[in-house]
DNA sequence: CGGAATTGTTAAAATCCGATGAAAATACTC
DNA sequence: GAGTATTTTCATCGGATTTTAACAATTCCG
């Protein structure tokens, strides 16, 4: 799933601008030209970031900031101030907020993008990422390396993220829609029959016998469960 | 003990904000609004760190930091440059004279904070810059001199500190902009399509074959990975 | 047994991503 | 301040990966 971004801003041709590219770099950008709505949206659906103009009518950025930071669900996703204000007085009351970072108006596209991109890394929680084994097969998220009875077999990005997905929750049934939601990146729309796809190529890679699996189980009418062979 | 923190700040405003997320994460801060007694005080107690403003009336922080590298037993604590002026200019000069980073104002807590532990990370683990041997490769940090199959290669400051990563981190992958946040100085605007330059750079310099790199491998959809050849 | 639903398999189509050469921008040196 | 070295951007190409789609095989249940 993409990382969904909350945009507070009333002028249309700046949210215009900000939506266009920040869904440029993938992003899933939804814009509240007042403050009514957004905070009860990101309650159902968190978002990854909140982008908020300080100047808007009604409540403005800074309430909507305070509010974010009380609220239980939503106190520790990030926030960036977008203003056309610079004097320090906002800025500073702005950070004591608990704003991340603060975007002065005008600002160019890159640089929204530069300092979107800066803050959501620095909130990415550092997995640790614990090479696993099971049975015969050693996982190593961080070298990003599967290992299958001593030797190293090559393996494709999603091949890799829905394998580690699978060790990682093993003897769980996973449907296939569930698991687009988790592994897939950005999916706008694939066929959950992709999953039966990216199943077959890696129990080629990990059974010895594909037809028979030992690992990777099909549950007939739900989907796959990955489990430690006895 | 905690590490302890000394501050060169005048602005009431911005010391009450440093002392106080700083404080919050379990250090001791002293503030100082002037240079007179700073130095003094660090003689007797050395602190783990200095976070100092440029700009503060009577000594200021450039001339502060220069006076730190030349006293015996400060000269290896490091230095923070805190400061308003975002010019090139101050940047490099700040670093020249030493610092170990640079926080623009205005900054978030969250940055301030992150930054200062990164900093100390970076010093507890005095990272000896011992020449490495990977293969048939030789890199020797304190020199900056790269040795390739018994012949010295020239490298620019910025190849060499990539390469340099990859191999205190051997057998790991890294994303594009996980590489620019950790080797490259000002990361903010730059793509992280320069990263794949600076790949193929280096694996002219290294790889008997470029087009078949046995050390700085590409993990398609994730990054590069820097291994040892087998 | 027979038919419907579900999954397996394969190959082709569509898409994505990295390599690369070269130019533009920037920094550095004398 | 000119000239050089370095860094960064950009656009294109080709191959790898992902996705779809069509058909085969299996399972389930009457």
């Amino acid at each position: 799933m993409n990382p969904s971004i909350f945009v507070l801003e009333d002028d249309p041709d700046i949210s215009r601008l900000v939506r266009h590219h920040l869904e440029n770099e993938g992003f899933t950008v939804r814009v509240y030209p007042g403050g009514a709505t957004i905070l009860a949206d990101a309650e159902r659906q968190r978002p990854a970031l909140f982008l908020l103009d300080i100047m808007v009518p009604g409540k403005d950025g800074l309430e909507i900031c305070r509010t974010i930071r009380q609220t239980a669900g939503l106190s520790s996703v990030p926030v960036i101030f977008l203003t056309a204000k610079s004097s320090e007085a906002d800025r500073i009351l702005g950070l004591e907020l608990g704003a991340d970072d603060y975007i002065p108006k005008p600002f160019s596209p890159r640089e929204l993008v530069a300092r979107v991109k800066a803050v959501l890394r620095r909130f990415e929680r550092p997995l640790a990422p614990s090479p696993m084994t099971i049975g015969e097969i050693e996982i190593d998220p961080s070298a990003m390396t599967l290992t299958v009875r001593g030797s190293t077999v090559p393996t494709t990005a999603t091949e890799f993220r829905l394998l580690d997905y699978f060790a990682r929750h093993k003897g769980r049934v996973f449907s296939r829609d569930h698991l687009l939601d988790s592994v897939w990146r950005d999916t706008a729309y694939v066929t959950p029959r992709s999953v039966d796809v990216y199943v077959r190529r890696i129990r080629e890679k990990i059974e010895p016998d594909p037809e028979n699996p030992r690992y990777l189980k099909t549950v007939r009418g739900a989907g796959y469960r990955f489990e430690v062979p006895k």
